[in-house]
DNA sequence: CTCAATTAAGACCAAATAGGTCTACTATTT
DNA sequence: AAATAGTAGACCTATTTGGTCTTAATTGAG
């Protein structure tokens, strides 16, 4: 339905949250959640797939938790919907996997395809956090 | 997970190829079932869906059939998908009902959305169609 | 060394969405 | 009248998503 889903989305609260404070501050879940009112094993849940996709770092055991691995200016809108999602594929055709069906409209949504990845590309955390 | 539902790709593929043909022909939704290999109470969903969306022109009764609206260099690919799944918004609050979170990253995702309809907008269906 | 805090992995279930088919009805042509 | 074709909407199934939970593994502090 063309809509990212919502732990992508609450992928993108907890990270510009975190992209508004100290660097290196170590952000453990359980204040996460205080912070931006998900519920804890939601918000635990949404942090590992980050960490997975390369998105965070974490820092296991006591005091330990989450931060950005790379500077925010660094880490793109396209990024973080990928390392949660996988790969932006606005039809079948445009993944890697493609269609069976090679029909006409094909060459058409890979262009578009192309397009909304752009568009995610050229904004950065830095961009979508404090404005 | 940010992809075209089946229902609206059908759309696409059965548009362009009524747009590949004689303008005023009435196409029934059998023929089109056997020339699209796509089976026909499906495909007759998809015809009437887009007919109450207003891209296509229905003839009821016998010889009826269906035919384009409008020129297909008139018809774009962001009136399609909203035909048939509604608003294009990548994010609830991108949508005309909002989000009761107004959050920080909020603006960024009208952006994107906006980059989005724009993409859809700029291509046509005789774009799409013989190309 | 032990304990408490914290992440890791993944199973698990419930809710929502999407996909698809079917039946009954209406309109039009012959 | 009969045949053809669209209309409306119910309906069920499959898939995806959302969210929680349990059990482990890791690390720092006392
Ligand atoms: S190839 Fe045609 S049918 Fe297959 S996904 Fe692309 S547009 Fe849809
Ligand atoms: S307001 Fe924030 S939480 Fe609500 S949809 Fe937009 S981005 Fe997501």
């Amino acid at each position: 339905m063309l809509r990212i889903t919502k732990i992508t989305d609450y992928g993108f609260i907890l990270l510009a949250h975190m992209a508004n404070q100290d660097k290196e501050l170590l952000h453990n879940a359980k204040d996460l959640s205080a912070a931006i009112g998900i519920p804890l094993p939601t918000v635990s849940k949404v942090l590992k797939i980050l960490t997975q996709g390369g998105i965070l770092q974490s820092h296991q055991g006591s005091k330990g938790g989450y931060s950005l691995a790379k500077p925010a200016g660094e880490i793109t809108a396209a990024e973080i919907i990928e390392a949660v999602e996988g790969p932006v594929a606005i039809t079948d055709c445009s993944s890697s996997e493609g269609c069976e069906r090679n029909c006409v409209v094909s060459p058409s949504w890979q262009q578009v395809n192309t397009a909304v990845i752009g568009a995610l590309s050229g904004l950065t955390l830095a961009d979508m956090s404090n404005g």
